[in-house]
DNA sequence: CTAGTGCGCGTACGATGTATGCGCACTAGT
DNA sequence: ACTAGTGCGCATACATCGTACGCGCACTAG
């Protein structure tokens, strides 16, 4: 799930492509010279030409074989679209839009732990790898449901006065967080790949503390993303846990109360025996907590930052 | 992997144990008469038994059955260890720590992805299924590698000053993390489970803010964790594609300037250009990073909480 | 000695992600 | 018109996972 077979022979044309040994218009090698001289099966080689022609480095041409180049303007032989539309420059994001809606679909009403591919395909009532002409595969996925799920909540305006131009970046990624539950985790899981959508988030970020010192400036917007991607994951394991155990934190509290306090006994654990003594109540209402955490950060910044 | 099919003839017979339905002394239903009565396999209702034993609700009487009760004392045959001792009091927690070890130990080498079960058996030279024995299934051995690797990070004195003992806490934490790079996400992944070496931790903090209003004190002690466990997570994802990829992450931004370039341009990121433009060299620093960040928090909470 | 117990572990099942290989529609060249 | 060769699409098959299952054993009470 995590290596790459097909991406070295991608690797190698793409190599030889930009060294200029294969010039536009000459034929790559074929996906049965591949598989010769690679020793590799028929998909992998067809793997890896579906690599460089996505990245329009190269096109088939039908009945000749794949050339250099970027595709041509489609001719579209007008009709016969065989029920799943392709876009006129001849990339398929239409069905892949569709994939990654339903990925997102599973995720957000199950949980990552639920999303399979099987389960897409038959959500989607085509085959399973049929998926993967659209997508290169799971971790692939993943990573363009982030990117879409993120793209779903557009900044909009933000605010003249750094604090509150932070504090808006910070609520919508926790408006994303708290739509898609997975969001956090996936994002942490998928390795970092590039995320166009978060990019202008960062962008805001970034130009609300132009005044300051550069690395400052970067520091704060790493931390900023990790506690309030800190926050989304406490929520995210607790939404699992209710809905694989069908018990919510406060029922937890009351079950495990006995063990929890026959340790804070047995461990001395004066000020946690302290808070759960009087009968306080803690509403375990996140969106407050994240309210506080972010309001302490943003209290801390202006100290730092004068 | 996060069914419970064993757990349920456990949970019945607890309650009828605790309901006096059956007393000490009385012996609990044979496994092989809860394979007749629920339907299940031998092992099953072994398993079933394991978990009461655990909980010392239940011991085994060889040649009689499972009685209710606390097992006693236990005879020590005297020598006859088989390879493998077991602990006086009759449990085996000297495997179990041996099992926990391995995994933290595979782990720490090469991530929770490496994880497995049959992974952990061959490395100690065991069969797979001889884990189970001593730890309950895979979701069970996380919870434990999580408290033992916390459990290396005791507290040591807590400082007197409110902001210098939380300070410390979030250091400690960090340390583990810094250690166990899996930490952070195990952490996340495993049910809110009881991590009991995790209570003088969030007791400390606890302590260090009894002074201020409940709710407050414990909105900060998890916005702190979340904060920590936040970075932490960017650090084990930057070590994880490091390792998976043999790319560091200066070397990424060199790999992958051009791209990132084209889509500051379309995207128009001024504030994300200029910190590119100029050859600005952010030395990626995580304990920097996390310090910066706990430096601004800990600020924060000093407006704060006045 | 026998009948019955719990214990230990080898085997096998049902998932998963995805590499592999086959049949097909198609086109260029003859 | 025909053939040889192409890329495409998907059904099949594999390696790996966690762990339920069931068999054989050592043991003890009667």
């Amino acid at each position: 799930m995590t290596e790459a077979p097909y991406l070295a022979i991608a690797a190698e044309l793409r190599q030889r492509i930009e060294d200029g040994e294969l010039r536009p218009g000459e034929r790559v090698p074929s996906t049965r010279a591949l598989v010769r001289d690679f020793g590799v099966a028929m998909a992998t080689a067809t793997k890896a030409l579906q690599v460089l022609q996505q990245e329009r480095l190269v096109h088939p041409s039908p009945g000749v074989g794949t050339v250099v180049g970027p595709p041509p303007r489609a001719r579209r032989p007008d009709g016969s679209a065989p029920e799943r539309r392709v876009l006129p420059d001849g990339s398929l994001d239409l069905d892949r839009a569709e994939v990654v809606e339903m990925g997102i679909a599973i995720a957000d009403a199950e949980g990552l732990a639920a999303l399979s591919m099987r389960r897409i395909a038959a959500e989607l009532g085509v085959s399973t790898m049929a998926l993967y002409r659209y997508v290169g595969g799971k971790d692939a996925l993943v990573v363009q449901m982030v990117d879409t799920a993120i793209g779903e909540f557009p900044l909009g305006p933000v605010p003249a006065q750094w604090r509150d131009a932070i504090a808006a970046v910070a609520r919508v990624h926790w408006a994303a967080y708290r739509k898609h539950l997975w969001l956090a985790s996936a994002i942490s899981l998928s390795r970092p790949q590039l995320v166009p959508q978060l990019l202008p988030h960062t962008d805001a970020v970034l130009g609300a503390l132009r005044g300051f010192e550069k690395s400052a400036a970067l520091s704060t917007m790493i931390s900023l993303f990790a506690y309030v991607r800190g926050i989304a994951l406490v929520m995210e394991a607790e939404a699992q846990a209710e809905q694989d155990t069908g018990v919510t934190a406060d029922e937890w509290v009351l079950r495990q109360g006995d063990q929890l306090a026959a340790m804070i006994a047995a461990g001395n654990l004066t000020a946690f025996g302290d808070l759960l003594a009087d009968d306080f109540d803690f509403d375990y209402d996140l969106d407050k907590l994240f309210e506080f955490g972010l309001g302490v950060f943003l209290d801390g910044l202006s100290v730092r930052l004068r």
